[in-house]
DNA sequence: TCAGAGAAATAC
DNA sequence: TATTTCTCTGAG
């Protein structure tokens, strides 16, 4: 058992639910140029796919359980040191094991195929076709890319591109999103960038005088300010300058327009767009354009902040107060959070850009932690909206809307403008029920109502999916009479097609946009004026410009002001603020109407003088005497189980084997969550606070351990969520 | 005595 | 998580 050897030992990272890497017996061959590769290796009674971590010199379990490494990977770059340091801090500071989290940063084409009955030596069957396919060759898909690309950059006819590739990937392209439309814009669009106004230039500078060391800014600019503008200069600095650029966005429904116009910007540049609707190939093509240093710009959701890029010079994150930041599932991660420690490891700057920045990242520019920019001006000269308040308490709703909220309706048919609507709640009533007998279209499967969805004669849970048809009597009592309560978008869109029967109403939410293709069709339809008014959920509160827009209705705001979540009048004011930002962008004057029963909100009259920063600075003063996140720092641990009460059970003894820890923290009771049942499951949440994070890491690192070692059901899945955005 | 089910242990 | 190993039960 002589094991004197230096380096015979390799430590894998595999993708199983274990908070432990797996050490093996190394080939002759191994050496420091392995680490970061992928590598096939025997497993329990199988065969896994993983990724070398290190080559230690002593393993961490008796030698004489080590098995021998299989085939490495060696056709594709090693993942660089840097990648495998945020893959382990991800993985630490969430909590989650590491190779669950190498598996969540690779894209899906390299994580290993999943058959593994051929034991060839073929290093490149650890790969599945999609991986093998991106690697080999530039597949049909990155063909069609480049023709969406040379549609944008206007640089070829169409009529060629469709001799080239064919009328099919012409309609691809546009399907996927990857265009807009048929080529119009282009050349013109090329050459002139606009001007920069004095703050635009003052924001360049600023980070780009920082551009060699960490540095992160908030840009805090109003909807209108010309944050993408202050974004595409320094990504045109830093590529001058030969570094890459990481710029994040919210979601897939933004990120081609965003790619377009950095297309159109930099059409020479190597462009890389990463999110989960890309295939496996588009994303394994371009994360390993990333990694071999020749992709210049990466533009991704959340996913793009684990591409490695050997170059980086520069990090943006647009909108980035926006929750789809944070993961909701597997690998809890804050893409934001990860950019951040990201551009600290690298030395490069960071700018966070928002009109209405989260409380975490704008007390940090408070504190002078971040270094705040200013972009208080519309770059389009167009004054803010001005937001009016109608008191409903005394006024009859007709199907939720006032007289005056009509009569602003009117007002903007006759002048030809067009008017949003907008309500979170689709659907066309929250709950159909019987007034006879009370029953309600209860889901069988979770603690909420089946919503009732008119047009396509269904009740749908908005939380697990199910559906059922639309009973045609009550199935309790044979009433034949039943009611839906409450509105919804498909609702509103109904009573306004009624009360103005020569409106053009286009209605846009989750139901009726299904397809990147849908919503750019849309977008054209409004921007074109092919509407006069719109209705719509929070999708329609992004992004874009709609030049003939002047009034805003926010129906059913309500609900949010007096939410049991700490979070939720920071969310609202988000919301109102951004979907107040499509009215009167292009020199017509914008209007917000709310309708509410409380308009002596204080949120209100900080909405009304589009006053942010008092906002902010009140909630962050009730967040400090509540020791609330950003002022203490939160983690929550959740089970769910066919039964509430094993859940809370559980929860009870992970609360016990956290206590002899729990001196610099406060360990809350566990209860059943808001929605206690979803999709069969019955779930209970344990809530953890600490004065700071660090405070809150201690205990985790701690207690985690524990929990794997606690004996529970079989049935029962529990997770921990640090930094949670919704309780 | 031995299926068969369900719980428990284990992965390098 | 996935698979193997154990441990208990009761029908024959």
């Amino acid at each position: 058992m002589e094991n004197g050897c230096l380096n015979s030992v390799v430590r894998v990272a595999l993708p199983v639910p274990l908070p432990r890497s797996f050490d093996y017996l190394a080939p002759v061959d191994i050496s420091v140029a392995d680490i970061g590769r992928l590598v096939r290796v025997p497993f329990a009674s199988g065969e896994k796919i993983g990724v070398i971590l290190a080559l230690p010199d002593l393993a961490a379990v008796d030698p004489a359980r080590l098995k021998p490494l299989g085939p490495v990977l060696r056709e594709v770059p090693a993942l660089p040191a840097d990648w495998l340091a945020l893959v382990q801090f991800a993985a630490r500071y969430y909590h989650h094991p590491l190779g669950e989290a190498v598996a969540v940063a690779l894209p899906p084409g390299l994580r290993g195929a999943e058959l593994m009955d051929d034991r060839s030596a073929d290093p490149w069957l650890m790969l599945n076709e999609a991986g093998r396919a991106a690697l080999a060759s530039p597949g049909r898909a990155s063909r069609v890319r480049a023709l969406a690309e040379h549609l944008i950059a206007g640089e070829q006819p169409r009529s060629a591109l469709v001799e080239a590739f064919g009328a099919a990937a012409v309609r691809e392209a546009r399907q996927r999103g990857w265009v807009d439309e048929a080529p119009s814009c282009a050349k013109a669009d090329l050459s002139d960038a606009p001007t920069l106004n004095d703050e635009q230039t003052a924001a360049v500078e600023a980070v780009w005088s920082a551009a060699e060391r960490f540095s992160p800014f908030l840009l805090h600019g109003i909807t209108g300010s010309g944050k993408t503008e202050v974004y595409l200069r320094l990504i045109e600095r830093a590529l001058a300058a030969g570094k890459q650029a990481l710029l994040l966005v919210p979601e897939i429904g933004l990120t081609p327009q965003l790619e377009a116009r950095v297309a159109a910007r930099f059409p020479r540049a190597r462009r890389v767009a990463l999110h989960s609707g890309a295939t496996d190939g588009a994303r394994c093509r371009g994360f390993i354009a990333a990694l071999d240093g020749s992709a210049d710009i990466v533009i991704g959701t959340r996913l793009s902040v684990f591409s490695p890029l050997p170059r980086l010079g520069l990090i943006l994150i647009d909108e980035e107060h926006d929750a789809s930041y944070k993961q909701q599932d597997g690998l809890r991660y804050s893409a934001r959070d990860l950019a951040v420690w990201r551009a600290q490891q690298a030395g490069v700057p960071i700018v966070l850009g928002s009109a209405t920045p989260s409380l975490e990242t704008w007390q940090a520019a408070q504190s002078g932690r971040y270094r705040m920019l200013r972009l208080e001006r519309r770059a389009a000269a167009a004054a803010p909206p001005t937001v009016r308040l109608i008191d409903t308490r005394r006024i009859k709703l007709k199907d939720g809307l006032s007289p005056p909220m009509e009569a602003a309706i009117s007002a903007r048919i006759e002048r030809g403008e067009q008017s949003l609507i907008f309500l979170n709640r689709r659907g066309y009533a929250p709950v159909l029920a019987c007034p006879a007998c009370n029953w309600v279209s209860d889901c069988d499967h979770c603690s909420a109502h089946r919503v009732f969805h008119l047009s396509e004669r269904i009740l749908r849970c908005h939380h697990c999916g199910t559906e059922a048809p639309v009973p045609r009597a009550c199935p309790q009592c044979g009433n034949q009479d039943l009611h839906g309560f409450g509105r919804g978008t498909q609702r509103v869109e109904e009573y306004l097609a009624a009360r103005f029967p020569h409106a053009r109403i286009l209605r846009a939410d989750r139901d009726s946009i299904k397809t990147p293709a849908h919503w750019a069709a849309l977008r054209h339809a409004i921007e074109a004026g092919e509407a006069d008014i719109l209705v719509g959920t929070q999708m329609l509160a992004k992004g874009h410009d709609f030049p003939k827009l002047t009034l805003v209705g926010v129906i059913g705001a309500d609900a949010s002001l007096f939410a049991a979540d700490y979070r939720a009048p920071e969310r609202l004011f988000q919301q109102l603020m951004q979907v107040g930002g499509r009215a009167g962008r292009a020199g017509l004057a914008g209007e917000v109407l709310i309708q509410t029963e409380f308009p002596e909100h204080p949120l209100f009259d900080a909405l009304r003088r589009q006053d942010f920063d008092g906002f902010a600075n009140a909630q962050l003063e009730e967040r400090a005497q509540a020791h609330f996140p950003p002022c203490g720092a939160q983690a929550v641990l959740r089970a769910e189980a066919p039964e509430v009460a094993q859940a809370i059970d559980f929860l009870n003894m992970a609360r016990e084997a956290a206590e002899p820890y729990a001196d610099a923290v406060r360990l809350y009771d566990a209860v059943p969550m808001r929605l206690v049942r979803r999709a069969r499951l019955e779930r209970a949440q344990l809530v953890i606070e600490a004065d700071t994070r660090g405070a809150l890491q201690q205990l985790l690192a701690h207690w985690v351990p524990l929990l794997h070692a606690m004996k529970s059901p079989r049935a029962l899945r529990w997770h921990v969520d640090v930094d949670p955005i919704d309780l």
